[in-house]
Parts: structure tokens; sequence; C-alpha cells
DNA sequence: ACGGGTAATTT
DNA sequence: AAATTACC
């Protein structure tokens, strides 16, 4: 039984929004799972017609299973081959693996590729399924793509009227539950050890419930505190998120933990989308492990690895989408760096963090009941975050990728780009070639990384020229290697290409590397890339920009961001090996274009009397440029190599030292940039993070040159109070703490980092957090002086010291250090390093100045 | 289960 | 030399 099977099948239907699908176990039939606004619920339709298909090169037959021939073009060799297509039900045929074509692409999307079908837009079913789309007027469209290839121009009409289509606002429940461990101690779902003692549960219907374990009645006698609970939402929940629970919530007693996980399960079971923050990894699981400890049916179901459903519902662990780089850094901007709720909700909804330190045995019933409804209700602000932004993005995100929800939540970016390419060889009628034959007839990579355990050469970065550097003008290449990829025509299909007609191309060679690319076809990748970019530059941007109704700003927003996701992606996999459509020549074909592109830019800046003062991958600091003359420049750039310039930032004021990848300027308009400083990184203490933006808060104000005195003036002033503090050691600990991540599975570590003697550490003093232990895992640690510990047990199995040896160990978490066991010395010491590059550039000379001025001041007893 | 290379800093 | 964090 999967989960849903336990949605209701319609034989009919129309203006339903196709979601996800998948095969019965023995491949008889196919199930489309859509959601039907009318009536808020999900519903499922059965394809009777289609069969699950494996293909084989070649005529082939196999015994008695039903199979027929196609044609289809091998894009290596733009041939035509023989293509057996065999029905599969219960079992495969006795063939090898490797003879199967695009094994890589899953079944449920082997049926939306057969079908062209695409997940995410609107579709209606009967005897068939079909997509519906608005009548849109696709001669502006046309006209604004005109002069690019007839390939490109088809692919924008064919995908601008599915992504354009409206997306509703979904119906959905979503919980989160408290269990009732030991202090320290971390649950292990698989284990479901300690009862669910509270539940949280939220609807879009306006539904708050808390459900509280209350064994002994006792709880639910408690006026005192229920009164308290009303007074204290008021005051704080109610203010803090806009909502008003203190009249809405409702809190309801059980009897017995068997009663209240029965209840949860039945609340939720209606819901067309279960939405949860971290359900994949804790709540599902635990309660399915749980209900089973307690005799009970769990209707909740273990799909695969993280991925759980709960019956008749799409479950969507906000977590696992979140936390993947992409979204992270190209949807959200990178604005969240730790994958916590808190830290998660209160970048992107600017929500205040919630502190609980107190563990849940010491919590009286009214904080119980307040921090577990503010987790769920924080989940769903986050969910319907402008507009249900995040429902919107996915939607996109399925249209353009032409993927399933479970797998855009669940799976990688580069398993979302294999998708997305795998449905537009279909639609061309050609196959994806297996990787053998990419990496036996294309080659290896000629060049070398510049870096130890890289595969090939990357990007150029020069050298900074270090220095104060007024009016600087800092241009970049418009997704540079996108870019290079479509105006080279790369792909591995047309890299290095052969046969008859092709000695033209040789010609055609890449910059300082043999390789060379056909001249006389497209390659599908570069097409693909093309389209993305093209529809994001010429439309969506430019669309989000002008549009009035607000609600469709943010949806041309979205798009134009969901496209840069995969723009951002596709020239990274072409040189990834687990890729199946690994190319190197390829990959470093992109590079070296890239690489050209920089150069040749430079040069032409140069020749024209602009100093590139600095430059990395795809950009150039310039000084001593002319506004009309860069017109110019930039034309011919466009014009001669295809290639598309803008304007980064224009500095008022750039500060370089010899450093590459770090620098800081004010811009004109008075903004602070500041890159690669070590005042910036995660892993510097907080204190000093924040003495180091306050100093750049400072330059922010500068005028021009002789404004440097007075800027020098009031960063000294400030840097010498943050010394007086450290030397009174009136530091928080808090704000000493440097974070540290485990970022390796325990297995993996050899040697003891800051976080390895962390988790030790805190093991000692409570052993059950082993289980805690995993990779992601981030510690804060203060620096103190070092002391040894005793390692006693094997959560690092491989670690240079054995259980039972002695550590030495230099940092303690804040909340357990004491001021004397703090190492003083060292903050100084960093203190001075990291904000030194803000110092020097206004002569400010820390041991003259900053302690020099301390150690006189205490001498004349001066302030 | 799965983007890449380049660079600086710390242990 | 390896690990971590940043830049693009």
């Amino acid at each position: 039984m999967r989960a849903w099977s336990a949605i209701p099948v319609i034989e009919k239907g129309s203006n339903l929004l196709l979601l996800d699908g998948f095969w019965e176990r023995d491949h008889s039939v196919f199930n489309c799972i859509m959601y039907d606004p009318s009536t808020s619920s999900l519903v499922r339709w059965q394809d009777k017609n289609e069969r699950y298909i494996i293909r084989i090169r070649g005529n082939r037959r196999f015994g008695s299973f039903q199979s027929r021939t196609i044609e289809m073009t091998n894009p290596l060799n733009h041939r035509k081959e023989l293509i057996t297509e065999v029905e599969v039900l219960d079992q495969y045929p006795m063939i090898p693996k490797e003879q199967i074509l695009e094994m890589s692409v899953q079944p449920q999307h082997q049926y939306f590729i057969r079908k062209q079908l695409s997940p995410g837009s609107w579709v209606s079913v009967g005897d068939d399924i079909k997509i519906t789309l608005p009548d849109d007027d696709l001669s502006e469209i046309r006209r604004k793509l005109l002069g690019e290839t007839s390939e490109l121009i088809d692919l924008a009409l064919e995908n601008l009227p599915v992504l354009n289509s409206k997306v509703v606002n979904p119906q959905y429940s979503t919980f989160d539950i408290e269990v009732k461990a030991p202090r320290n101690v971390f649950p292990v779902p698989e284990r479901a050890e300690y009862p669910v003692h509270a539940v949280g549960l939220s609807t879009s219907s306006g539904i708050r419930k808390v459900l509280i374990l209350d064994e002994t009645s006792f709880l639910r006698e408690d006026r005192d505190s229920l009164r308290k609970l009303r007074e204290k939402m008021i005051e704080e929940e109610d203010h803090e998120l806009g909502e008003n629970l203190s009249q809405t919530l409702e809190v309801k007693f059980f009897n017995t933990e068997v009663e209240l996980l029965l209840y949860l399960e039945e609340s939720l079971l209606g819901s067309p989308l279960l939405i949860t923050f971290n359900g994949d990894g804790f709540d599902l699981p635990y309660i399915y492990h749980r209900m089973r400890k307690l005799g009970l049916n769990s209707r909740i179901r273990n799909e695969a690895k993280m991925h759980w459903e709960l019956d008749g519902t799409i479950h969507l662990d906000l977590l696992q989408f979140l936390r993947k780089p992409s979204i992270r850094l190209y949807a959200f901007g990178g604005k969240y760096s730790n994958f916590t709720l808190d830290e998660i909700a209160s970048s992107i909804l600017g929500v205040r963090k919630v502190e609980h330190d107190d563990w849940f045995d010491e919590m009286d019933l009214h904080d119980t009941v307040r921090y577990t409804i503010k987790d769920v209700v924080i989940t769903q602000k986050l969910f319907e975050y402008n507009n249900y932004l995040i429902w919107l993005l996915m939607i996109l995100l399925m249209r353009l990728g032409k993927f399933t929800f479970s797998f855009l939540i669940r799976r990688a970016i580069s398993a979302w780009l294999l998708q997305w390419v795998a449905y537009n060889h279909q639609r061309k009628g050609y196959f994806m070639p297996p990787n053998e034959d990419i990496q036996r007839i294309k080659g290896g990579f000629e060049s070398s990384a510049g870096i130890d355990g890289k595969q090939y050469e990357g990007a150029i970065v020069l050298d900074p020229k270090p220095g104060v550097w007024w009016d600087v003008v800092v241009y970049d290449f418009a997704s540079l290697y996108p870019s290079v990829i479509k105006s080279r025509n790369l792909g591995y299909d047309t890299i290095r290409c052969e046969g008859r007609g092709h000695k033209i191309c040789r010609e055609n060679v890449v910059p300082g590397l043999s390789h060379w690319v056909c001249r006389r076809h497209t390659s599908i990748m570069s097409s693909l890339v093309g389209y993305v970019r093209d529809l994001r530059v010429k439309w969506y941007k430019k669309l989000a920009k002008k549009e009035k109704d607000p609600g469709m700003k943010i949806q041309y927003n979205m798009i134009q961001a969901a496209l840069k996701v995969f723009i951002n992606a596709s020239y990274g996999v072409l040189g990834t090996d687990i890729f199946p459509l690994f190319c190197p020549p390829a990959a470093e074909a992109t590079t070296a274009f890239a690489r050209n592109a920089l150069l040749t830019f430079k040069r032409v800046v140069e020749d024209r009397g602009a100093i590139a003062v600095y430059g990395d991958t795809d950009s150039l600091f310039l000084y001593n440029t002319n506004k009309d003359e860069m017109d110019e420049i930039l034309f011919e750039m466009l014009i001669l190599h295809q290639m598309e310039l803008g304007i980064d930032y224009d500095f008022k004021v750039l500060f370089l030292t010899n450093k590459k990848k770090n620098y800081f300027g004010v811009t004109k308009s008075g903004g602070i940039i500041v890159k690669g400083l070590q005042g910036k990184k995660s892993n510097t203490p907080v204190f000093i993070r924040n003495a180091f933006t306050r100093i750049l808060d400072i330059y922010s104000t500068i005028t021009d040159e002789d404004d440097f005195p007075r800027i020098k003036r009031e960063v000294l002033e400030y840097v010498i109070s943050i010394y007086k503090q450290l030397k009174s050691q009136s530091i928080e600990f808090e704000n000493l703490a440097t974070q540290f991540t485990l970022s390796k599975s325990p297995e993996e570590y050899d040697k003891k980092t800051p976080a390895v003697t962390l988790a030790l550490n805190e093991c000692l003093e409570n052993p059950s957090f082993m289980h805690e232990i995993k990779q992601g895992l981030i510690f804060l640690g203060v620096k103190c002086n070092e002391f040894s510990i005793e390692v006693t047990n094997n959560v690092f199995p491989n670690l240079e010291e054995k259980k039972g040896s002695l550590l030495p160990c230099s940092f303690m978490r804040p909340k357990h250090i004491r001021s004397d066991q703090v190492d003083w010395q060292y903050y100084i010491t960093t203190f001075q390093k990291v904000i030194s590059p803000l110092l020097s550039p206004l002569g400010i000379r820390f041991e003259m100045e900053v302690e020099g001025q301390q150690s006189l001041n205490d001498y004349f007893g001066g302030d």
C-alpha cells in the first residue's frame, strides 16, 4: 500500500493542478496526482493506456515481452538508430542494466517525458490527460527573440504559456511534535523511546490547536496556568506573529498517548498538503515508530529514505527544500546560512528569534503550549510569506524542469537538470547516449586545475593592485558560463564532433585547447541554456520591472529567480563525473572560452586607457573609465563576441590589498560592499564581526579624500572602546563564540578539529549527546586555555586518539565556560588581525594607537 | 546521493 | 596537508 493510493480516483475532471504521479507496483497503471482547487482536495486519475517502457538500442526481441521498434536520433552523430521499446510489467527482461537507455531517469518521470507533460501545469483528464493553457499572445515573445535560432524561439513559445499560467494557493495542514525526552537527550525516531507529549497543529482554514498529553488530568484542572497562558499570549505571540492566538487557540487534553496520536493522524488525514519543518527527518518517522511501538497501525508511510508521506496527502518538508544550496543562494540570495526554523524564518520573515533553553520537563504548561504552537505558526508564516512565494517558486521549478513535487523537494539540482534535459531530448526525438559513449568518443580533460584535487582549469583571478582607488566601476558578464555555452554552442554533442561534413568544424577551435566545436548542429544543452537565459534577461526581468499588478510582479520576479537556478547549475553538471551527461572537454571548453572572454575584455578596455585594478572570473574593476567609451566597448563585445556585460558596482572608493577575493568599498549611493574579509566569515567570533560591521558603517559616511581624518578619528575611538572591553574581560561569552561545523559524517574524521573536540566534550557531560552527532551539526565554541579530555566513546571510530586516550582541547561551549578559562589573549590578537585591513587604509597602527593609547591612559589615569 | 574551480585562513 | 569558509 502506498500513501497516495488513498487518494480518491476520478474518471473525468478539468482545471486540475498536476503535482505528482506513480506507477502501481506491478507497473500496470500510472496514477497522476492532482490538486483540485474547486474542492481543495487531491484527486487521482489512472492512465490505463500508457505502459511502463524501457528502451534498448537495436532491433531486439525479448521472449514473451511485448515490444516494438522505433527510430530515434543519436545526438553524438545525428544518425537515426533503431530502438526497441519493451513493455515491462512485474519484472524486467534478462538484460544487463547497461544496455537499457536512460536508466538514470525515474519511471514516473519516464511517463511525463513520454507524454510530454509538465508537472505543475493545469490539466484536464478523461480518456487521456491534457495540458490546458490560457490563450497567450505569443507575438511579442517572437518579436523580442527576433534573430535567435528557431529552436530557441520554439522552446520559448512552448514553455512560456505553461510558466505564465496562474498558480493557486493550496489548502494545507501543518504540525510539529514535542517529545518528552530526558534533558539533553535527542529522541531518535527509529527508537521512539519517549512519549509525544505535545503537538502543535495548524491549518490554512484557521484551526490552531495544541494537543497535550495529560495522563493525570492534573494540567487541565490548572486554571491558573491556563489563565496565565492567555495573558502571556496576548502580550507576546499575538503581537509578534500578527495572530490572534490568545483567542483562536484551542488546547486539547488527552488521557493517553494512544488517543493523542490517533486524534493527530485523524486531524491531518483530510488535508491535501501536509507541511512540516523537518518532517522527513523527524516528526513523521517518530510518530510512525512510536505508533507501532504502542501497537497502533499508522497511516504514515516510508516511501524512500528521507521521504515520508501520510495516506492521501502530499508531504512538503520545507527544510528539505530550503536547505538546497541552489535554493538558498539563488532564490533567497543566501539570506540564511543555518538550517534551523528560527534562523530561516527570522531571515526570510524578519521574525525575532525565539530562545528556548528550557527543556520541556522543566516547562510550565503555559510555556509548553506557547512554544509548541509558535513553531507551527512560524512554519505556516514561512509558507505563506509574500502570498505563498515558496509555493509559487516550487510550482515554477516543476514547470520549468518537468519534474514532480516530491522530486523537487527531495532531489538535488543535478537530478533536476537531468530530468529537464531528458525531457527535451525526447521532445526532439533524441535519446540520451550512455556516458561511456560520450567519454569514449569525446575523451577526457586536457587542462589541469591549479588546485589539488580538482579536475580541470577554471577561472582567472587577477592580482589586485593594492591601494585606495576612487571612482572604480565594476563591469561583469551577465551569466558568463551560460552565455559562453550559448554563444559558443557548447555541449557534449557538439564538442569534438566527427563525421562527414564536419571538417569545417575543426577550425572552430577552443582557445588554448585542442578541442573544436561543431558548426553544423546546435547543441541541445546550449539551446536549452540559451533559451532560459534569454527568457530571463529579455523577458521576465523586464516584465518584473514594469508590471503594475503586485501579484504578477511577484510571480515574474520569482520566475526570473527560478530561471537563474537552472542557468547557474547547468554548467556545473557537465563537469561532475556522476552526471549522466558528464563530458570533460565540454566542461573545460566552457571555462576556456570564459577566460578568453575576460582577457579579451581586459585588453580592449586597457587599449582605451582604463586600468583593471582587480577582476575575478567574470568581472573587471576599472579605474579611469569614460562612460561613453565604455558603452562603445560593451556594444563591441556584444556584436563581436555575443557577450553581454553590465555594471555590477559603482564605487565611490575601493580598498584593495594584495589579497585576491578580499576587498571592501563604498558605492556612490553610500552602500558598503565587503567581500572575503575575515570579519565577514561565520567562523569569526561574534563581537569581532559586530565591531567589523560598525567600523564599516563609519566608512560608509565618507565623502572624499579630505574626509579621511574624520573617519580615522571615529574609527580609532570606537576600536579603543572595544579594546578596553577586551582588556577588562567584559564581553559576554556568547559574543566570544566562534561557529564550528561538523561538515563530514563522524566516521570520516581521523584527526581532531574544534568541532570534533566540542562534540566529544559535550558527550562527557551528557553521554546521550552521541546520538545527536551527525554531519552538519553546528557548535559554538569559545577559545579557552588548553585542557585535556578523555575520549569516552566511539562516535568518531577512525580518530587517531582511540577510546580512553586523552585529547587536548582548546574550545568550550559558551554556556560551560568561566571567565578565567577564556583565552583572552587569543581574542585580542584575533581582533587586531581581523580589523587590521580596515585600519591600515587609515594609517592606524594597532600597537601604537590602540594598545599604546590604552596604556598611556592607564598610566595617567585618564579615561 | 550527486554542480564547478580559485583563494585565504586556521589547525 | 587538511579542513573550513568565502568568491564567482
